[in-house]
DNA sequence: GCCAACGTTGGC
DNA sequence: GCCAACGTTGGC
């Protein structure tokens, strides 16, 4: 799950432990929320449009999807007024924290390392803030870049 | 700040 | 339903 650290980053997970993954206004990263997710799946926590752009922390899903209540807030810069309480349009989860890591696994590392080819955050033009990742590169980043 | 790659919108 | 125009994302 991709973030901008000036909006939400690892250290307001920290400071928060749980958060609410609102704001996704994507329909394909939606769905990912919406349709497949479960809780305790795991996340990889990355940090987008930073100076080192990269993974920063571990999370699991802690909530079933439900609807992105923000959408109908017409404060909130989340705000759609196409989304309805009897017809929701946005989905969320919420996130629990990990850990946070003790140093980024940037994005530079990951394209470099040829078992990660084919993961979806390094494909060419791949700007989905929700994305899956396959157990075995889960794993393999688990097992190559964490303790 | 640039710009390529996507998504969305809306006229037709 | 096509597609041009516009908006957004996000690495660099």
């Amino acid at each position: 799950m991709k973030t901008e650290p000036t909006t939400y980053s690892i250290d307001h997970l920290v400071a928060e432990n749980v958060t609410h993954w609102e704001g996704v206004r994507n329909y394909q990263a939606r769905n990912f929320m919406k349709n497949d997710m479960r809780i305790g799946d795991d996340v990889l926590f990355y940090h987008s449009n930073t100076k080192v752009p990269g993974i920063v922390g571990l999370a699991t899903v802690c909530s079933k999807s439900y609807p992105d209540f923000f959408s109908w807030d017409p404060d909130s810069n989340y705000f759609d007024p196409k989304s309805t309480k009897e017809n929701p349009r946005w989905f969320m989860v919420d996130v629990k924290l990990k850990c946070k890591l003790d140093a980024v696994i940037s994005l530079h590392k990951l394209k470099e390392d040829p078992k990660l080819i084919g993961m979806t955050l390094l494909n060419k033009g791949s700007r989905l803030s929700v994305q899956p990742v396959s157990d075995t590169h889960y794993a393999h980043i688990i097992k190559a870049y964490t303790i």
